[in-house]
DNA sequence: CCATCACTCAACCAGATGGTTGACCACCGA
DNA sequence: TCGGTGGTCAACCATCTGGTTGAGTGATGG
């Protein structure tokens, strides 16, 4: 597994609110499947298949307790996202600091017509 | 759009490879919907809809400069990710260093049989 | 003014994802 | 040894995703 398969996958595990939730309490305490499982209005199986994507994500690991499956977090893997984000964040931070870039917005002020975060579609039924 | 909305859309954003290409290009300099497709063989439509996910996703803004549609890379979104992520991380660490939690983990090598990665499958056809 | 350029929108398709239920299995305790 | 506990596996389903092609749009420029 190469590190672009690794980042996608552990980006994909974090995209889903139930597996943040999930992280976000092993990272206080180790738990059962069943613990884990009980706040949330899903089947067991539902979580149990959640643990498996962040475990093929690296972000969890499974031992035996009896009957019990007991998850940790492995919180190495945070690394890997926050390098990948660290690095492009700096290198577009940089880039807004330097002063050609500067002048080449200024430019593009000029001939822009107008800047837009709203769809076309708005603007034509103002007619 | 709430907190977590906002969270699961960033990090599902950066979970495509080719979505992170397009972050990464743009992380050094602006372009338009024609260049950033350029190097990839799928079609234009497809990487416009790329787009659209990364401007959804809050990571990318686009304004017009004649037919042209420049995609300028919103780098602030990143430190939504990146305080999730240090959050608990910090947390696991912290944790990790607690001296009770230290002797959680002691007592549970010793009632635990075994500590795997693989599955339960690949054991039983070795009887 | 109309052809062209740079896109976007719409419809469709295959495969992934998140959920369900039912069967199954490993292990403990009585 | 056998019922109960804790959890996984398998099959199925609806919806989402990433891709396609084809048609449509808005501004430019000759």
């Amino acid at each position: 597994m190469d590190e672009q398969d690794r980042l996608s996958r552990v980006f994909a595990a974090l995209a889903d609110p139930t597996r943040r939730d999930l992280v976000a309490r092993l990272a206080a305490a180790d738990a059962t499947v069943g613990e884990l499982a009980a706040p949330y209005d899903v089947s067991l199986q539902a979580v149990s298949k959640h643990l498996k994507v962040l475990e093929d994500a690296g972000l969890v690991s499974r031992s035996r307790d009896a009957q019990r499956r007991p998850v940790h977090l492995e919180a190495e893997v945070f690394d890997l996202m926050t390098k990948w984000i660290e690095r492009y964040r700096q290198q577009a931070e940089e880039r807004f600091r330097r002063l050609d870039d500067l002048l080449d917005r200024m430019q593009h002020q000029q001939t822009e017509t107008r800047t837009e975060t709203e769809t076309d579609q708005q603007r034509e039924d103002a007619s």
